[in-house]
DNA sequence: TGCCTCCGATACCGAAAGGTGATCAAGTCA
DNA sequence: TGACTTGATCACCTTTCGGTATCGGAGGCA
């Protein structure tokens, strides 16, 4: 099973190799009816590898969990370090998520199935609160970070506009996947345009009022 | 097993109390660690029956999915009949869905299996993808009924504020089931009031600009 | 080189659960 | 009232998988 039969692979690599098939198929096929036998033979091991590697599958999965420390955000920094412009900035925001969004499903699959475990299971809901939380509390920052830079004084408290675009990204993620011919790329990056807009007014202009 | 053991019940019942049962059922153990076995009993039949009325577990769920013809909107539509006064509607809309959220979790819960289960099924999302579309449109309607009827001029595009309405609703229900304590009650009516007069604003106020 | 340890491979177990089909009871109609 | 139809029950089958126990080979160390 092993790919090349003479050479041992350290074992740090093997869990790393696990962990991103685990992602993949977790992602693909809900944690329900993705098989560890799967995982393990598409990592190129076998179901002792796992086990040797971790307690089983509800570990294997709240390891996923945790190991997707977002990138998310740094992403989106990285994308207006150097802009100062608002418009432009919320224009850039609106399409770098929107091609997250409608690019990378996966990521979308997995979270919508963290969520739905998270619902009745107390210890994945244990790990994913204080992921959502930093997630919130990054957003706040960054436009915080924004709006000072940009001088403009945002519409609303900072942390509920962190709160309502995170939910509503979420929120159009989920959408997406119901109905992603209504709910296309165009439709995403036109709500969150319009939504960043609204939340962040460009000082003396008024968003697409017709 | 029935509990009547002289008297049968019309179909029309079985069918009834076996689709109940299976909502309950489903939205507190997910897809796959429902039993149809328990589903059967908590209605006070045994398997034969649900095989007898559906063809199987997942045209059980479809079902489900299908009976769920949403009375949401209704119940908004109707707490707002007799007003005309925006900020008013926006506080009570608020309230309102806040309470479903995070009173009837269940619901939550399922709509985030069905999306979970939408997202690597094609029929699922057969099933789903227009009923989240009548959602949206019927969204569209009652916020063009409200800016008519309090002749606010809406901030954004019509059917582009029932999207994001829509998806942060969702995104809230989500983030609530996520992470109930940070998103409590108040946080989630809060984040609703916020995006409601951001995007129909009462002329001549600016909310919360300080 | 030879032993010892680690760790992944392999074979196996047992439980759980979806589905099936013969059977029998209740309602219906002539 | 007695046959026919409908539909739920019950026993059973089958498959699928998570988990475990054992084995064997690779690599390190003296």
């Amino acid at each position: 099973m092993q790919r090349n039969p003479n050479r041992r692979l350290p074992r740090e690599e093997v869990r790393r190799r696990l962990l991103a098939e685990a992602t993949r198929v977790f992602a693909e096929r809900g944690y329900a009816d993705a098989r560890i036998e799967d995982i393990a033979a598409g990592a190129g091991f076998t179901k002792g590898a796992v086990y040797s590697n971790f307690g089983g599958k509800q570990e294997l999965f709240g390891a996923i969990l945790g190991d997707g420390a977002e990138t998310e955000l740094a992403a989106v920094r990285e994308e207006i370090r150097d802009l100062d412009d608002l418009p432009t900035m919320i224009g850039r925001v609106a399409s770098l998520v929107t091609r997250r969004i409608v690019e990378d499903s996966g990521r979308g699959h997995l979270g919508l199935e963290f969520a739905a475990r998270a619902a009745r299971d107390e210890h994945t809901r244990q790990i994913l609160a204080p992921m959502r939380r930093d997630q919130r509390e990054g957003a706040a920052r960054s436009i915080a970070e924004v709006a000072e830079r940009t001088g403009v004084r945002p519409a609303v408290d900072l942390d509920q506009a962190a709160l309502i675009l995170h939910c509503l990204t979420n929120g159009l993620v989920n959408e997406h996947i119901a109905d992603p011919e209504a709910v296309d790329a165009e439709a995403v990056e036109r709500a969150l345009r319009t939504a960043l807009t609204c939340l962040l007014p460009p000082p003396g202009d008024d968003p697409g009022r017709e």
